[in-house]
DNA sequence: AGAGGTACCTGGCAGC
DNA sequence: TGCTGCCAGGTACCTC
């Protein structure tokens, strides 16, 4: 599921149920994650009190006086509390048991989740430790995107999806915000006006803020368990909809591949 | 240094 | 119905 607004709105509907809360019990039933979930993870985390739930790019920090797990959801993971006496199914992989008797549930099909634990702070753990400003502070600017692709040749969809950059721009949001910005998805990063990197970050926080405003509508199904947050697909303006017509000009709207990655633009309005 | 490809995994779906 | 192949919202790491 997640990108960034995705991550958000998990941390916003799993903080008020865990925040203050003391982890009794770590259950590890699946171990082979996009990493190997540490071996002493449950011994470190049990017993410890979960004091803040932060997030750095799409990682999920819960902060404890003993040190900190950083969560990634991955392509495919999500967390629910549950009671925690629900049975687990095939892709449960990771129970945080707490001390209410409820559990917060790690669940992820692919398995390109991880889970790691820190003792220092974790701005400074390998992970975290180089990537680019979040995309919803002051520091994603214009300057900061003009300033660091010039020279460089690759296509400014994968430039602004590489986390050296900055960070929370998945494959769905930066064709959304490519189309916002007026800007050909497979134009050269270094190419690209200061000025049109201005409206680029200001569009990419736009619809950023506005799928994390329409992530709190799915946050009760989310928190009841009855089913998975929803994915925004009617706020996407290009994304999913080849052949279809551009709202703004009505040519249709063309899909090609970058790097790899389904990519939607309109070849009128992007330049 | 930068660019591009590969790898990790399962599930769902189109096409035969 | 069942098989095969392809695709999927992430990202670290490898090679050139």
């Amino acid at each position: 599921m997640p990108e960034l607004p995705e991550v958000e709105t998990t941390r916003r509907g799993i903080a008020p149920h865990i925040t203050g809360r003391t982890v009794s019990r770590v259950i590890v039933r699946e171990s082979r994650l996009r990493w190997p979930v540490p071996r002493r993870l449950a011994s470190q985390l049990a017993g410890q009190a979960i004091e803040h739930v932060g997030r750095r790019a799409k990682y999920l920090l819960l902060e404890t006086a003993g040190g900190t797990l950083i969560l990634h959801l991955g392509m495919s993971g999500s967390l629910r509390i549950i009671d925690s006496g629900l049975a687990a199914t095939r892709h449960d992989h990771v129970d945080l048991v707490l001390d209410n008797g409820r559990s917060l549930r790690f669940t992820d099909p692919r398995r390109f989740g991880s889970l790691h634990w820190t003792t220092r702070p974790p701005e400074t753990h390998r992970l975290l430790r180089d990537l680019g400003p979040e995309p919803l502070g002051a520091a994603f600017s214009g300057e900061h995107l003009h300033g660091l692709s010039r020279g460089r040749q690759v296509a400014v969809k994968n430039f602004i999806m590489n986390s050296h950059v900055v960070v929370g721009i998945g494959n769905i949001y930066a064709s959304e915000a490519l189309y916002m910005a007026g800007i050909h998805p497979a134009r050269a990063a270094g190419r690209i006006s200061l000025k049109k990197y201005g409206l680029l970050a200001e569009v990419v926080k736009e619809v950023l803020q506005d799928a994390i405003a329409a992530g709190g509508t799915t946050l009760r199904d989310f928190v009841n368990g009855e089913g998975k947050p929803g994915y925004f697909r009617q706020h996407l303006n290009v994304y999913g909809k080849a052949d279809e017509p551009c709202i703004s000009c009505r040519v249709p709207i063309r899909e090609i591949r970058i790097g790899q990655r389904s990519t939607f633009y309109c070849p009128k309005c992007q330049r």
